[in-house]
DNA sequence: TATATTTATGCTCATTTTGAGTTTAAATAA
DNA sequence: TTATTTAAACTCAAAATGAGCATAAATATA
């Protein structure tokens, strides 16, 4: 039996379905589960049979991927009206965060798909700076948004958001030049600051601007310049229904969550070095972090210990290996336990 | 048409409903709005002609509190497979988190009822010093709990949670003498720190340990000494099905995002001294704060501004009266702004 | 009326946390 | 042998935090 999609059976009396973002991370880049070609999440109906929330999706899941899955925590109910059952009731769709661990990832069926993360989202990826995207494109075409709305108010609240979602300062918001070619590497960052966890707001604003092709008002008709040609590719791949909002939601809890637990405990293999653990981390933030802070925050926490082995390193110096104290996993998911901000 | 309560209505075709936690303070007492004697929360099933999830929630409230909602989040959501439709689907419901101004409240429908939330969690106001009960019954009867355990693993991860849940030390975990006779109100809370945003994980411990009366096993059987007569007084005032439960849910929602965003906004009058906001937010938090260190916290936001008037108080100096800022709302939900940690 | 009490508010100070370096060590590549 | 790369220990200034003292302006009471 494989994993049923929602467009693709028969809705009957259930209203209720389940849908799973499962994370791993391979090679150092952040991977989401996906079927029917990367453009869904899997999913499934919620069955009498199911004794709970969880266990329909760990149901519909381990079907999916041949192994038991570890952390999954809940993320959020969407309605979608388009979608009834036969006595007219909406669908209800509960969603899933799943951590999996990168070494127990095993065969896939064929029409599931491990993707990177940021194909979905590349204006979240600051791994090698700001993307050109945001500040050639995005931002200059959300100010014109803003300037369509009658309300002086709405207008000024609209442009305060902006810059508050793309860590941008007021005066370029005031400037009117937001031309890609005066940017280098370095100043990308200048004025605000980039909150990596507002994944959610921003595809929230680009949606309510119109400028995601799952929105409505898709292709947006305010802007003064034409859309570039290849929009589509830039702006990330399109999923069917809300499921990239879905990701969106998990991004953002992924990225706030790690900031106060050791969630990086549920993606990683038995064994690591720091570094390994700091590239995690930093594959699902996005952001490049400070390494001599991360690990004085690592060894004050008392997080992993050594196990006495060193790694055969490519090149330079061989790094010790660590796992995760297990004696201490209830604490680590009751005490605050924070990781270190940007670089 | 009053609200339907779930065990008053049949259920028809439809598996969701939507219940609320509304919270509002008055005379410095955080209240929930409660139906049915207070032993249910407001609630109503999502019907076809409802746009949305906040859509259903933002009907069924308004027609019972006769005013309309401000700030609403969704908390959780819970299946109670104990409830089934006529197709043997199991009830679905999406709990929501709403914030009422105290200003406000209107007339209530006769069965509605404004309860002081810690008739439910006794255990969780920490206004006055540690309740007695906690060190008195509650964390000697857990150790008793723990005990019970076969494994030794989980004896010791039992003593650990215990020990991080109600924030005690080690010391007095392995002290065999739990008498509150040698208490006094000022060193409670020696050893570990108590976590007030921990409230969920507290009342699913003392679920597990059977010392709530929903739970399946209450009373419990594994006690030396048998609990008091008047237990389910001390325990708190328990509710019909799980919504105990999703009470716990909203004040740990409520009592951790305070910590970081300006939530409070939803729960004032439009104006006020900074003593009650000071005490809105402790009746929220359950534990006092440190005046000076709030206030400084308060205008490195820049989230209130002077009135210009000041308060007539009862006695002692008058406090100068302010209000939010309302230009900026919208700043203030995506921008992390904390609130002062305990005195 | 004088004094104690209460509440509000401004200010200080030591400690901890945070952000951002520099330096030294131990391996491989050329 | 020398340059390069990665690891890891250490330092330092700035900011945030926790806790207290001092002063101001009202009311309650002797």
């Amino acid at each position: 039996m494989t994993l049923s999609y929602s467009h693709a059976h028969q809705q009957g009396s259930g209203t209720t379905e389940v849908v799973a973002v499962l994370v791993a991370i391979t090679d150092h880049i952040a991977r989401v589960l996906t079927v029917d070609q990367g453009k869904l999440l899997p999913n499934g109906p919620l069955m009498p049979l199911h004794r709970s929330l969880q266990a329909g999706v760990r149901q519909w899941v381990e079907e999916q991927t041949n192994h038991p899955l570890g952390y999954l925590e809940q993320l959020y109910t969407f309605v979608d009206t388009n979608r009834r059952n036969v006595d007219g009731h909406a669908l209800v769709y509960v969603s899933y965060l799943g951590l999996v661990q990168e070494t127990q990832i095993p065969e896939l069926q064929s029409q599931a798909l491990w993707q990177d993360w940021y194909d979905y989202f590349p204006w979240e990826n600051h791994l090698n700076g700001m993307p050109n995207i945001i500040k050639a494109f995005i931002v200059p075409i959300l100010l014109e948004w803003a300037a369509t709305a009658d309300d002086p108010i709405v207008k000024q609240r609209r442009r305060q958001r902006i810059g508050l979602c793309w860590g941008l300062n007021d005066a370029f918001l005031a400037n009117d030049q937001h031309d890609e070619t005066d940017l280098t590497g370095d100043e990308v960052h200048e004025g605000g600051k980039w909150i990596a966890e507002h994944v959610l707001l921003r595809y929230e604003m680009l949606y309510e601007a119109g400028l995601i092709p799952e929105a409505p008002h898709y292709p947006p008709s305010y802007q003064t310049t034409a859309l570039p040609a290849d929009w589509s590719q830039l702006i990330g791949v399109p999923m069917y229904y809300d499921h990239r909002r879905v990701i969106a939601t998990a991004i953002s809890r992924l990225r706030a969550k790690i900031e106060y637990r050791p969630l990086i405990f549920g993606l990683m293999p038995e064994v690591f070095t720091l570094s390994q653990l700091q590239q995690s981390v930093e594959a699902l933030s996005g952001i490049p972090l400070h390494k001599q802070n991360f690990r004085r925050l690592l060894d004050s926490q008392n997080l992993v210990v050594e196990t006495g082995e060193s790694s055969t390193a490519q090149r330079g110096r061989p790094a010790k290996l660590y796992r995760f104290r297990h004696d201490i996993e209830l604490q680590s998911l009751l005490m605050d336990s924070k990781l270190p901000k940007r670089k």
